[in-house]
DNA sequence: ACCGAATATAGCGTCAACGCTATGACGTGG
DNA sequence: CCACGTCATAGCGTTGACGCTATATTCGGT
């Protein structure tokens, strides 16, 4: 029954529990965001524990963000961004008004 | 000596503090999220309390992060921008490599 | 000056992200 | 098969955002 536990699991959970729509949204933006963190740090040929190292942190917590374990506070994210020579880019666009 | 102590100067000294770039990045970055924010809010003419409601909070928690007063987490932010119909875009973006 | 609405602060309990160390799982080259 | 490098998990103490209630401050209107 898919009971292998681990944040992979964890995630998924949260992304179905209902009424926590925007719990939802968020854990789907900390997903994207690691993704594409995973990928720029891969085209450089940084392992995690490099990437930690520049961005002070640990593999694991660097292992823990790309798999979407937690959803990620800014300072965390701004420091990820700055180790990977990037800009984490941030607004709150209105919708077009129907 | 301006000891009124209070959000505002909670944000200046972070910004301040010397060694945080990150943590002044942050700051920074919760700051102009907090001043858009206000900006929709006030467009539609909503008081604080009314757009906490819309958002399933406080109107203490909506003025704290209108202020700066702390550095927002993503599902706080989401359901900000939930409930003044707008969007949360955020993405890391790789500086022009020189 | 008074009143009521809107906003800013304060103080506090709770909970999840963070950061760490250690270890497991996986793969590859020797 | 073994050593090694990389990534995934686990467990745990610390810290700060969050959410609340209550109160102070500001401001416009009468």
């Amino acid at each position: 029954m898919d009971e292998r536990g681990g944040w992979a699991e964890l995630r998924a959970r949260r992304m179905g529990e209902p009424g926590a729509r925007e719990t939802y949204q968020a854990a789907r933006l900390a997903f994207e965001l690691g993704r594409s963190v995973r990928e720029l740090r891969q085209r450089r040929g940084w392992s995690q524990e490099e990437l930690a190292r520049a961005a002070g942190m640990t593999q694991s917590a660097v292992a823990r963000f790309e798999a979407g374990g937690t959803v990620p506070t800014l300072p965390v994210l701004e420091r990820l961004a700055e180790a990977l020579d990037a800009d984490l880019d941030m607004r709150v666009i209105p919708r077009p008004a129907a």
